[in-house]
DNA sequence: TTACTATATTCGCATAAGCAGATGTATTGA
DNA sequence: TCAATACATCTGCTTATGCGAATATAGTAA
């Protein structure tokens, strides 16, 4: 129960759910990209994938001086956070926004992988 | 973006998640009947009922001393918050507990309408 | 009016969560 | 070994949220 709601929790952030949404429609993402995208502070962007890591909702991977954030495929909530991300990135134009912004970075690393 | 912050912070917390999965079940419910069934405190169902009601996510509506609560079938979500809630009550024990428990009562007053 | 019941709200307090800014750490390359 | 880059974490502070207990309000009935 506590699990679920924590679940929940997560997503109940804008800038997560903008952070989710960027990675629900491109896999893998390094941190400066979403940074850049989401037009955040360094600081507020690691504060916030650190909440999604904790609460098992992401996955990062280091290559080099890049981490690399992703979806976490193992929860069992996975189909609903796709389902519920699609959705919301159909009524919020911010998510519309802030696709259209990666995918117009100039940046950085996560064209190269 | 922030009304869908809302929305999942609503969904974030146990008992709110409990009284959710009652109302999602049953229709309209008098807050006796989910204070007996969730053996909450009044106080405590009284408050988060409330937090529910502002969120958008249920409606109430008084007749006589009773206060029946429903969801709010107005809300863009409530489909997502249907199939939420049907499927945590496939994997939580303590929402099928619940279930349990309201049709068990020997009161009250949800049955009568 | 008075009393009773059902429900809502307030109070006082503890904890969680949010932010900006500063600092720490790991990796790479010179 | 030193500097630069990419992230992560800590600090100090403010606001939100959670709780139990107490109190207030609304409806009903005598």
């Amino acid at each position: 129960m506590e699990a679920s709601a924590q679940f929940f929790k997560a997503l109940s952030e804008p800038v997560r759910l903008r952070l989710l949404n960027i990675l629900n429609h491109h896999g893998e993402v390094c941190v400066c990209d979403l940074v850049d995208a989401l037009n955040l502070s360094q600081s507020l962007a690691s504060r916030h994938l650190a909440y999604l890591r904790n609460s098992g909702l992401v996955q990062a991977r280091r290559e080099g001086v890049w981490m690399y954030y992703r979806l976490q495929g193992d929860i069992w909530q996975m189909q609903w956070l796709k389902d519920i991300l699609d959705q919301l990135a159909k009524h919020e134009q911010q998510l519309i926004t802030d696709l259209q912004a990666l995918t117009e970075l100039a940046c950085c690393k996560t064209a190269e992988i």
